[in-house]
DNA sequence: AGCACGCCGACT
DNA sequence: GTCGGCGTGCTC
């Protein structure tokens, strides 16, 4: 009787075996449903075979295979495994988290029978005229008008005109109608394709030259210098081949706005979006289009890349330097690393695309390892960079956040009815709520943080676990009813202009105000529509949107990051700082910058205002250098946690002791982490780095392992592999 | 992760 | 004498 390994989600990094009748090497991939303990689960088969090293009598019977949808790949299979290997997780946890909901449950699939692809009028329905259909029958004239209009729909699209329109389709198809027929670039004659830079042109024969091999090529683009069309260029390059694009972005909501270019440009080609907000049965329908190679676009967040692709040809990873590409519990895996070795494994091109790269992949590009494609010059021959200042705070003082400079800015800027844009990356009201009497603040009693007053709620409010509480009445510590608000916030900047101008409209952009469904997309149409005059917000408004109207961006206090603890904090604020500005200037209207701040004369600031991304770069990296981190060392972290430092600490210095690392590793001593309460645990972590990453991976290996045989009651602890933040 | 087993304190 | 606390260990 042949003998299955399953891969389980469970916490031991162990594979169960499980008798079956009728399994084959075909099942390989394929999801058994076993009991387990009392219980039953399903997981993944990884291996049939004749024989096990469990006794006997111990093993159970499978109790069914699924088999209604095609198995996982091997290559999907290895990429796991790596996976679980590299980031020290167990397999079988990888494997089941990375899978729609609806196939980690006990139950087989059901399979709606979904036109997966875009249905396309036919040249002869193009001529009926509406009334040729009895005005009765409302839904189909409906769906007949629509699809003169549009001349391509998405089953998505005509289920929204009416749930019965759906029922036409098979009938309209037999008929001729329409038809599922792809082409690659139907785009109509309505839509105006750009004609390309030169740049441009050189950024996509350098990427689709060698497009069956693989190779890393990093398109560092200044903001507006259109990314997105080379994006759309060498994706069609994989369509005509019939290839399948996986394009990862950050995760914000970004998707809506992408997914429209990406629909406008393909109209007919089938894609599939994997991004977080979508329910269970649209995730699983886009998986298995994805699986069954008829979603040719697959666009995602971090989680995509486990997607099967059996047709895959290109990896596009936009925004690459985007912390969120990064999960930060769990399975501590970078979604960029890994569209790499998925590019590697498949030997197809990966694209690495950013205004602001991060360090590594620059570093990597510097030294040749990747491709350095460079767009240096705005898409629209018009738009310049932004002239960007700084307003010294020394000098003009900010009684309430804004100087006097950034007022009369502010006021031109009205005056020319233009918008602009007020960045400061704090939300709330204010960050802190002082005693005037005896300097008593208002803190969180899980975390070590202070609390961020809420005004429109009346609520205290920590920005780490979520913890809200009312308003103290009188200082708790010396009973003064002196407490007041300090220091400003997104809300309280909003305040402030409506008191400076009354008649400005003005929108406040942070996630506080984009928490209700459907809330971006009305505020983009207000601003698009021109309805504001100016926007206030976090670093929401920093990533990839497009204000055309934009001229003058403001930037509060971005000081607080610049002599930072966290080695990584300048390197993110002057990313940040460049998105934020390039957001000025994007059509046909120059853009300026101002900046607040105490230190004009900072190296980052004089980068900034050249918009020399190279220059600020080279600094960073030669500190790093002379400091020895990344990307001139690989690091890991052992993160640990539990309700004492004390246990904590303990834990980590015996795990130390395990340790004997050869010579080219250096294991520091265990240091409570810099936010040392989070969530009522306590945390503290310990250092490994390296110049080498094979033998910190075969240490990393060996140390894991014992580190889990040590006793650690009460200690969540976990490795965090190329960790970014501390 | 769940879930059982097991060994010690406070209750009918 | 038993109910229940959560520390320890196993699940094919």
């Amino acid at each position: 009787m042949p003998i299955v390994r399953v891969a389980l989600n469970v916490p031991v990094d162990t594979l169960f075996d499980y008798q079956s009748d009728d399994a084959t090497s075909h099942d390989i991939g394929q999801r058994a449903c076993v009991p387990f303990g009392k219980k039953r689960v399903t997981g993944v088969i990884l291996a049939v075979c004749t024989d096990t090293q469990i006794p006997i009598e111990k093993l159970k019977s499978v109790h069914s295979i699924f088999r209604e949808i095609e198995p996982l790949a091997a290559s999907l299979l290895e990429l796991f495994q790596f996976c679980s290997q590299y980031y020290h997780h167990p397999l079988g946890m990888v494997i089941m988290n990375s899978l729609p909901a609806l196939l980690r449950n006990n139950k087989p699939v059901r399979l709606k029978n979904t036109a997966p692809q875009p249905l396309m009028l036919s040249d002869l329905a193009k001529q009926i005229s509406l009334d040729s259909i009895p005005a009765r029958n409302r839904v189909a004239r409906r769906l007949l008008a629509e699809f003169q209009a549009a001349s391509v729909l998405t089953m998505q699209q005509i289920k929204q005109i009416s749930p019965r329109a759906t029922q036409l389709i098979p009938e309209w198809l037999q008929l001729g109608w329409i038809s599922a027929q792809q082409t690659i670039n139907s785009a109509s004659g309505t839509l105006k394709i750009p004609v390309l830079t030169q740049e441009q042109t050189h950024a996509v024969t350098a990427i689709t030259n060698e497009f069956d091999r693989f190779h890393t090529s990093l398109l560092h683009g200044v903001t507006g210098s259109g990314k997105t069309e080379v994006y759309l260029r060498i994706i069609e390059h994989a369509l005509s081949l019939g290839q399948q694009s996986l394009v990862l972005i950050p995760e914000i909501n970004l998707t809506p706005q992408l997914e429209a270019v990406f629909r406008a440009r393909f109209p007919t080609v089938p894609l599939a979006n994997l991004h977080s907000g979508r329910n269970d049965t649209e995730r699983l329908t886009g998986w298995i289009q994805a699986q069954r190679g008829e979603a040719k676009i697959i666009l995602g967040t971090r989680l995509a890349v486990f997607t099967p692709l059996p047709d895959l040809g290109l990896i596009i990873v936009d925004e690459e330097h985007d912390s969120s590409f990064k999960q930060q519990d769990g399975l501590r895996y970078s979604a960029r690393d890994l569209a790499i070795f998925r590019a590697r494994q498949a030997d197809i091109p990966v694209v690495l695309g950013s205004a602001t790269p991060s360090l590594e992949s620059y570093f990597n590009a510097l030294n040749n390892r990747y491709r350095h494609i460079r767009l240096t010059s705005r898409a629209v021959q018009a738009a310049t960079l932004p002239d960007i200042q700084c307003i010294d705070t020394r000098i003009h003082k900010t009684p309430d956040g804004f100087t006097e400079p950034m007022i009369r800015a502010l006021e031109k800027c009205l005056a020319e009815k233009r918008q602009s844009l007020v960045f400061i990356n704090r939300r709330g009201y204010a960050p802190v709520l002082l005693c005037k009497a005896c300097a008593w603040t208002a803190r969180c009693q899980r975390c070590s943080s202070r609390l961020v007053v809420h005004l429109s709620d009346k609520k205290l409010s920590c920005h780490h676990c979520g913890h809200q509480e009312n308003f103290p009445r009188a200082c708790p510590q010396c009973g003064n009813q002196d407490i007041a608000p300090f220091g400003h916030g997104t809300q309280r900047i909003e305040e402030t202009l409506i008191t400076h101008f009354p008649s400005a409209r003005i929108l406040r952009i942070d996630r506080d105000s984009t928490r209700r469904k459907n809330a971006w997309q009305e505020i983009l149409h207000a601003i698009h529509s021109h309805q504001v005059d100016i926007l206030v917000g976090t670093q929401l408004l920093a990533k990839g949107h497009d204000f055309p109207n934009l001229s003058l961006v403001g930037i509060l206090n971005a000081d607080n990051s610049l002599y930072s603890t966290d080695f990584r904090a300048s390197e993110r604020l002057f990313a940040q700082l460049m998105q934020v500005a390039g957001r000025a200037g994007r059509a046909n209207i120059p853009g300026h910058v101002l900046i607040q701040t105490e230190f004009p004369d900072h190296p980052l600031y004089h980068a900034l205002q050249r918009h020399d991304y190279d220059a600020s770069a080279q600094t960073l990296l030669a500190e790093r250098k002379i400091a020895g981190f990344p990307p001139f060392v690989y690091q890991a972290l052992l993160r640990a946690e539990a309700h004492g430092i004390k246990t904590v600490l303990e834990f980590l210095h015996r795990a130390k002791n395990l340790a004997n690392p050869p010579q080219s590793i250096e294991l520091f001593d265990p240091v409570p982490a810099p936010m040392l309460r989070l969530k009522g645990m306590e945390r503290a972590h310990l250092l490994i780095q390296s110049h080498s990453r094979k033998p910190l991976q075969t240490f990393l290996t060996d140390w894991h392992r014992k580190i889990a045989a040590l006793p650690h009651r009460k200690i969540r602890w976990a490795l965090d592999i190329d960790p970014m933040d501390f």
